[in-house]
DNA sequence: GAATATTATGTCAGCGACTGACATTCGGCA
DNA sequence: TGCCGAATGTCAGTCGCTGACATAATATTC
């Protein structure tokens, strides 16, 4: 689905997008920011689709063809937003640990959203609206849970590429990629309850994981007593 | 008039449940049972919530009485289990480590359900079925991981308790509860793919899950190569 | 530039999950 | 026996979602 449609046969090489995939995107991006607007206004619950799709202008059976299901268009961002991690972690140099392969990833990953701010794919602050309502509404939190759950697999296999494991045999590197989502879920959600400990932007993002990292070598320790 | 079998009003501490309660618990179990059967023979998908219903001889809408929802039906005996690894946790010594009092409670848990399960909430294979089930359905998996992920708060919450701790303030607690929960999945994991290992049985869960915690040290150790 | 092939979109009909409202029946209790 | 409340059934309706088919828009070919 990332991957640019092939381009014609006759010049398979770089081509600007015709109007056709234009205005697919357009299209797209409508449905997602409208979507956003109304999740965030009236709640995810109390938003059908057919008034996404009226406010784009579109009939609902064309929602359903941009999304599978009504989950799809409020979890977007943030799947993008993963897979832009994994980019990330994809080109990390191989002389880093796994660990730090993961902590660089995500602080870059952080960053580079905390700047380019495009139209569509809202700002931090986006996200951050975002996240309260995954965490307030139980299907998002669900499908966002699965989803989440599914990158680790695809992070794990990364892991196994760049230390040359066969990730059937070995459980580091789901165990690492399980217990890194586990960081970032809870770190996630101490910014949006916790009203982001201080700084609100990215900043205070990649502090508090870095501080719920520091935590977890204490956490498993033997003793939590002083 | 002879002596009332049920509990008099007067006297709440009586258990002996009353008709109504033992009707309601039968039907609630053959709903649960039902729809595990119809879920494994026809799949999750293309099991109708009024074929559960007609199965048991109640209306669609009884079945709604008793679950909130299809995916509840499925995951009741997981929400049993869970229930009851809480309840393990909380009798520990608090002598105990928190990680070793969570260990010791998935271990107490498995073992127990592993002796007495009769009828309805089968033992042990049908949990490794149901898992199969949860793990190749997008919708139970869902569910599953929403769950999960609030049972990890409560966990939180009795580990907090035990140690004295804020749960608002010290990240511990959620992180544990968090990390132990990533473990849990990945082991039930590969439980259901890899065929358990050696033994099925709850003792073969066991030393997986053991096993997992084994290298959760070196998979978060800096380097992986030898 | 017209003819043709693709592809996106709209319309319609329908299924299944889920809910509120109301009537009815059943168990508990005096 | 008779009353009360809880459990159940029935019905109608909303909403998410899908398949099938027709239509309109874009891309391609000559």
């Amino acid at each position: 689905m990332a991957a640019p449609v092939t381009a014609p046969a006759t010049d398979p090489g770089c081509r600007v997008l015709g109007l056709r995939e234009r205005k697919k995107q357009r299209t797209r991006d409508a449905l997602v920011g409208a979507a956003h607007t109304l999740f965030l206004d009236r709640g995810y619950g109390d938003t059908t689709v057919d008034e996404i799709a009226a406010a784009v202008d579109v009939s609902q059976r064309t929602f359903f063809r941009y999304f599978a299901n009504k989950e799809e268009v409020a979890l977007a961002v943030m799947a993008d937003a993963e897979d832009f991690f994994i980019d990330c972690l994809r080109s990390r140099p191989v002389g880093e640990n796994p660990l730090q392969a993961m902590r660089a990833s995500i602080t870059e990953a952080w960053r580079t959203l905390g700047e380019a701010r495009g139209s569509s794919t809202g700002g931090v602050t986006a996200a951050l609206e975002l996240f309260e309502l995954i965490e307030t509404t139980p299907t998002l939190l669900a499908a966002h849970l699965r989803r989440t759950t599914e990158q680790e697999r695809v992070v794990a296999g990364v892991l196994a590429d760049r230390e040359g494991l066969d990730p059937a045999t070995d459980l580091r590197p789901r165990l690492l990629a399980a217990v890194f989502g586990a960081v970032l879920r809870i770190s996630h959600l101490s910014w949006s309850t916790d009203g982001a400990g201080a700084d609100a932007g990215p900043d205070g993002m990649i502090e508090l994981i870095e501080r719920h990292f520091d935590q977890l070598g204490p956490a498993l320790a033997g003793s939590w007593r002083d």
